[in-house]
DNA sequence: TTGAAAGCGATACCAC
DNA sequence: GTGGTATCGCTTTCAA
């Protein structure tokens, strides 16, 4: 039905040579091609609705402006979704286009996942995980640039840059909100170890403590998961059948959902939230932080601001890179040329303190 | 460093010809190379670690093997994104890669992420949206084959083919299952009409009224919004300060999200879940519905499935379509060559009653 | 059985 | 100022 128009089309219905077509419609034409050629090149262009074959284009060019993202859990979870979202928004400014392959955390289809983007001519890689976590970068990324979001090479230097959350910074903000609040009797509801996300948040919790000059109550910190029932049950243990004035006054969860099932177990107690336990969340978590009966004080990741620093960095390297250009010399690959500074920088990105309805002035008498 | 190596590095290493290459690597080898000279070609293949220019591969063959996907919502949403991952695994199993647009529910953007999708020369398109809605389907889309994905054209008929859950069904059976435990007074909170959804629901609950024989209350249908705290107040509205006798011992609620509001509020009131109400959540959210205390009863939105039947579908079209073969011709298109079946048809998948904790048997006495 | 050559669509160099 | 032509990597046909 309809083959798209092509250069040499253009070029027929305006009566010059592809070439004249090409120049004139990458803006070289002017000095090269006559300005009444130009015109009708334009015209042309314009009535066949004419855009160039990015494939051919990809072809010559030796560059695909297309960035492949690996995510461990991507496109289902809103976690590393945000983190694309924010990628995503800054190669598309940038004219790129990103394509990207989910392993679901499936580790061992990492490398085909790499495998395939690179054989799709990618010009840089990504790699995206749900939650912070040290990596096993598959090793074929080296080959273009490459960059890391919310997880970190799990070898010991010479790894790819990095950009992760300040977990530390945030665990301490969120406790020392509650401290400026007069709360003095504070757990910490996290989840399990696997990722470091926990005892980070945990050592700023120990941080803060430390600052004003108190002793960390180790009952006060429980590992108990990541979901509403974790929460629930974690509460349940820290509140049911305890003295008034014996439990804690506020109740810092490593995420939202744990948030919930505190207020839960909260609620199921007669116990009202804040007035009588402050809780707060961490991740900000859409359409649920902000839509908590109370609203959530939580930790905003800031998921789409690591995506974007990360794109930002990654296209950076992607455009300086030799590949842009195409390089004569051969098929030898002199070792001498550098052209990538060696970063194996970790970037760390600070999360927000978010202040909504479920942290309020320690109860009267604590 | 290392410039990947091409058929002509391994032609060079195997000492035979490029064609030689291709046709084995291609298997159609036997019967048209010695085996001798396979042999060779396989392991200088392997010794060099070569896989083919899938660039290059495109623009010869006229397809790219990449589909397209726009999504209103797809990648910060579990939602389009569970209906994205069940297609992405589809296409993979088929050696097609997806790569999806994401035009954050800006409707302006959907024309032009359809354009900078066939810029690139993908095979086919499809279109996901968070929630079922009528779609204004962007024109360009028919250039290559498309189907729809939780949504379906807004125009009459000659509509792309479409794949929707069956919500009317959903919301009967979700009825039901409340009525076979014994309730009888039953409140259905639904978000808003913005999305046919709700109504089709609504519809589906009344269906289940009438086959009963029993009347329904108009009261008890309360459209509110679709998130947590849009549950609370609903269902504060129905059950605080009224009479035990008089109130309605089950809700259901039209997503997860609102159920969670509903059990929230349940415990601030003092009832409990199920044995004073029931509560019936809706699309069976990861880490949501089953982590809920009480784990939720909810219809699950079989998204995987709608996202691999839709790329079924769409795959099937696309491998049918002219272009998988280079048709000869000229550039005349003959408009007599019809290829495409003409299927405007909507598929509806069947939502999945999930029985957890939060349904019981109707209160004594009700 | 093998190799040479023609494209796929676009760009850029280099003669005219 | 212009148009021919090599090139990117691959497949496929055709001739030797």
């Amino acid at each position: 039905m309809n083959r798209k128009a092509t250069a040499l089309d253009v070029a027929k219905l305006a009566g010059v040579s592809r070439s004249a077509v090409s120049l004139v419609l990458n803006g070289r034409g002017d000095g090269n091609v006559a300005l009444e050629s130009q015109q009708r090149i334009r015209e042309a262009a314009a009535a066949l609705n004419y855009s160039p074959n990015k494939i051919a284009l990809s072809l010559r060019n030796q560059q695909s402006r297309v960035i492949g993202i690996v995510s461990d859990l991507g496109v289902t979870s809103p976690f590393d979704g945000n983190i694309i979202a924010g990628a995503d928004a800054v190669a598309r400014s940038h004219g790129f286009v990103t394509v990207v392959m989910d392993t679901e955390l499936d580790e061992s289809r990492d490398e085909s996942a790499v495998e395939t983007l690179l054989d799709r001519q990618v010009d840089g890689l990504m790699y995206v995980t749900v939650g912070l976590r040290p990596l096993h970068v598959p090793p074929n990324m080296a080959r273009v640039p490459s960059i890391l979001a919310n997880c970190f090479d799990d070898r010991p230097e010479a790894g790819l840059p990095a950009v992760i959350p300040d977990e530390v910074r945030g665990g301490r903000e969120a406790a020392e909100h509650v401290m400026a609040l007069g709360h003095r009797d504070i757990a910490f509801l996290a989840g399990d170890s696997l990722t470091p996300a926990a005892p980070r948040r945990i050592e700023g919790y120990r941080d803060a403590f430390k600052a004003a000059g108190l002793p960390v109550n180790e009952d006060r910190v429980l590992q108990v998961g990541w979901d509403i029932d974790a929460g629930f049950h974690g509460a349940m243990k820290l509140l049911d059948g305890v003295e008034p004035s014996t439990r804690p006054t506020a109740i810092l969860c490593a995420n939202d959902r744990l948030a919930i099932g505190v207020v839960l177990a909260c609620y199921r107690l007669g116990l009202n939230v804040p007035q009588d336990v402050s809780v707060m969340g961490y991740d900000d978590e859409f359409r649920v932080a902000k839509a908590m009966v109370p609203a959530l004080s939580t930790m905003a990741l800031p998921l789409r601001e690591m995506g974007a620093a990360a794109m930002t960095a990654l296209l950076a390297e992607v455009e300086a890179s030799p590949s842009g250009k195409n390089d004569d010399g051969g098929a030898g690959a002199g070792p001498g040329a550098s052209a990538e500074p060696a970063t194996s920088a970790e970037t760390m990105v600070p999360c927000r303190l978010v202040v909504r309805d479920s942290t309020g002035p320690v109860p009267a008498g604590r």
